[in-house]
DNA sequence: GCTCCCAGAACTGTCGACAGTCGTCAATCG
DNA sequence: CGATTGACGACTGTCGACAGTTCTGGGAGC
């Protein structure tokens, strides 16, 4: 088999896995929306479509199954996730379930170091609010908020971060929007920063509720309009 | 292929998977501790063992990847996951970020119906308790806390606690010890539900994370003794 | 014209096989 | 005697094939 020209790399290390190449591509795919929500996938058509054969295909998609972006249906295959609002409400609530906790532990541990590197990462999300694209954008504020819970020191915590992120950026994809205003962001972030500053944990728990509410309404404010 | 030896069945459907009897006998093996912490599983021999090929074992070993009893290093194959303290406490704490959430939302929406099945479960846990082997009261203290998720609304952080249900088995079979006395038991989810029938959330959370607290006291300091 | 049934196509679940890689252990060299 | 290297063995990653099931489309019956 020759290294398959439909990944885009003359990657000079050929050493990953192609069940990982396999899940690259079919995320992206995904998020990108070539494939619609609630459409069928076939495993030998994915397999001739990127020239491998159905092994790597079939545990990618396990892999994604596992991420929230596939379903799979005994005997049926896998299909597309199709998020409802109230499938979407619930990953939104689950998230601030995490950064709730992830902001009342790391308050405890702050220390200059930390702050440092999310006002760093605030300071970068600024400027790339006003430049970048939109995926650019989501990226960056993902990265905030894994840093903000893994600062936390719950490693356990952060792999149930890694999992919805993958299904965040599928909401997020899904109502076709892209964030607020950059300095919207901005303050909302730097808010966050002076709660975990002032030591409060009141006044965290406020910041982040205040956060993650708006990010969701806004997300399920877009699901109902595109729906 | 003869409808296979080792699972210890004359299962009457064989319609299930064999990924599924696989993962099924995996977990089993791996919560029995017939496999140790650490041991490297060969596909190939377990594949033989079962009288499987290697397809459906790889599968479930990938599923039980997902849910934290394995491990898998490239090109290496699979380890049964070795838990250490420090990870075994962030299991407990991502625990009592689930219940405290789940504490949260269920006190707005509580009502007789979900206070009566609680009771019943309580109750039901508490003659456990005398009669039963000690790997059964752990299953019904896990389908307390389950049903208690499950009441909150939330189908993505049931999935979250479905997950690590499996992790906290681990837990306590590493131990090798029981739970506490069964009064003990008893009082303590007598009052979340008190907690939960005053409508309280500051009492709520209080009683959840005492409740969880004591549990992973109870685990950890069993881990330190063990190793 | 509509419904029901059957045959063909397509697909998933499972299997056995091959190739490349990693670990092991012994033989060789310094 | 210790370190290094090379061959052997075992194992994972990947592949193509077969069997049973599900879906689809057309024809027969009402």
């Amino acid at each position: 088999m020759t290294p398959s020209s439909a990944f885009g790399s003359g990657a000079i290390i050929q050493q990953r896995n192609l069940v990982e190449q396999v899940a690259d591509y079919l995320t992206q795919a995904i998020i990108s929306q070539r494939y619609a929500p609630g459409e069928r996938l076939s495993e030998v058509q994915l397999a001739r479509d990127l020239g491998v054969s159905r092994a790597p295909v079939r545990e990618a998609a396990r892999l994604l199954e596992s991420r929230g972006l596939l379903v799979s249906q005994p005997r049926r295959g896998f299909f597309v996730r199709a998020l409802d609002a109230s499938e979407l409400i619930d990953v939104f609530d689950l998230r601030l379930c995490l950064e709730r906790h992830a902001m009342a532990r790391l308050v405890d541990s702050y220390d200059a170091q930390k702050e440092q590197a999310l006002r760093r990462q605030v300071e970068l999300m600024c400027e790339v609010a006003l430049h970048d694209s939109d995926s650019r954008k989501i990226e960056e504020d993902l990265v905030f908020h894994r840093m903000l819970i893994d600062f936390s020191g719950n490693r356990r915590l952060l792999k149930v971060f890694d999992d919805i992120t993958h299904e965040l950026r599928l909401c997020i994809a899904l109502i076709g929007k892209t964030h607020a205003e950059p300095d919207t962001i901005a303050t909302c972030h730097w808010q966050l920063l002076d709660a975990l500053a002032s030591g409060d944990p009141q006044r965290c728990r406020e910041a982040i509720d205040y956060h993650i509410g708006v990010a969701r309404d806004y997300v399920v404010q877009g699901i109902g309009e595109s729906s």
